[in-house]
DNA sequence: CCTTGACCTTCCAGTTACTGGAAGCATTAC
DNA sequence: GTAATGCTTCCAGTAACTGGAAGGTCAAGG
């Protein structure tokens, strides 16, 4: 068992934020200590890093919710956990490609800066005409 | 030149933020029309898919005014770009690897998904003993 | 024993980045 | 000529934090 600053650390979350996910019900602490402290086992670790991630890629806090809970509801079937999780896996694969361009504009005006003029902006002028 | 409606299907973003981008002055149209109709052109239509893009990776819009400045900034030395725009392709990378990693955590969450039975969560019940 | 510092708690206000809706003017389609 | 669509401003609301105050807890040092 965990406190929250152990927490924090493992997640690589600010424990202001993991605070408010235990708020608002979407990873509860497994406890709390007899002094009040919040306890979080690995478990919850595991659905924080989760979230963290499915958050920094726009999923919203909703969203988390369904996935998270993909993994818990015993009454959804096999069959719809599946769906969900292919779609998932469609909008994912489409913001790979989409950072990979981000990347690839910002790799190409960082190549642009070996000497020492600057040339227009390799994106924006681009089209701009 | 194209209205604001044009801009939003090019760019894929709601009208309604393509007009707050350009009440915080992230991204000025070019003009208006007689009309008071904002005008942009394909420069300011390449911006906000660069913004966008940007917004959806986590980078905040103070982050997107930095990358967009890059390309503006006819003061900044053409070092100073490149260490700024390194120092975000590392942020990417890094990214690129969370998503990959979230990508693989869903198709393996589908693949286990193809009886009618559903094992114990590969990612949650993975580590939490 | 006491205090210093690093934890933790709740509560409440503030921020960022939109987002929805009302009221109204402009243009196109029948 | 009027209905639909698209634009305008303005203002209020929401999502997801985020910062700060006020205070309890606990191990370490004097």
């Amino acid at each position: 068992m965990y406190t929250i600053g152990d927490v924090a650390k493992a997640t690589n979350l600010p424990t202001k934020t993991v605070r408010y996910y235990a708020d608002i019900g979407l990873v509860i602490p497994s406890g709390r200590s007899t002094n009040g402290y919040r306890l979080y086992s690995g478990k919850e670790i595991n659905k924080l890093i989760f979230t963290r991630r499915a958050r920094s890629f726009g999923f919203s806090v909703q969203e988390c919710r369904e996935l998270l809970g993909l993994y818990e509801d015993k009454d959804r079937s096999s069959r719809d956990v599946k769906a969900i999780a292919l779609h998932r896996i469609a909008e994912i694969e489409e913001k790979l490609l989409e950072l990979r361009s981000l990347h690839q504009e910002l790799t190409h005006l960082a190549d642009s800066c070996n000497g020492d003029n600057r040339p227009d902006c390799p994106i924006i002028s681009g089209m701009s005409g």
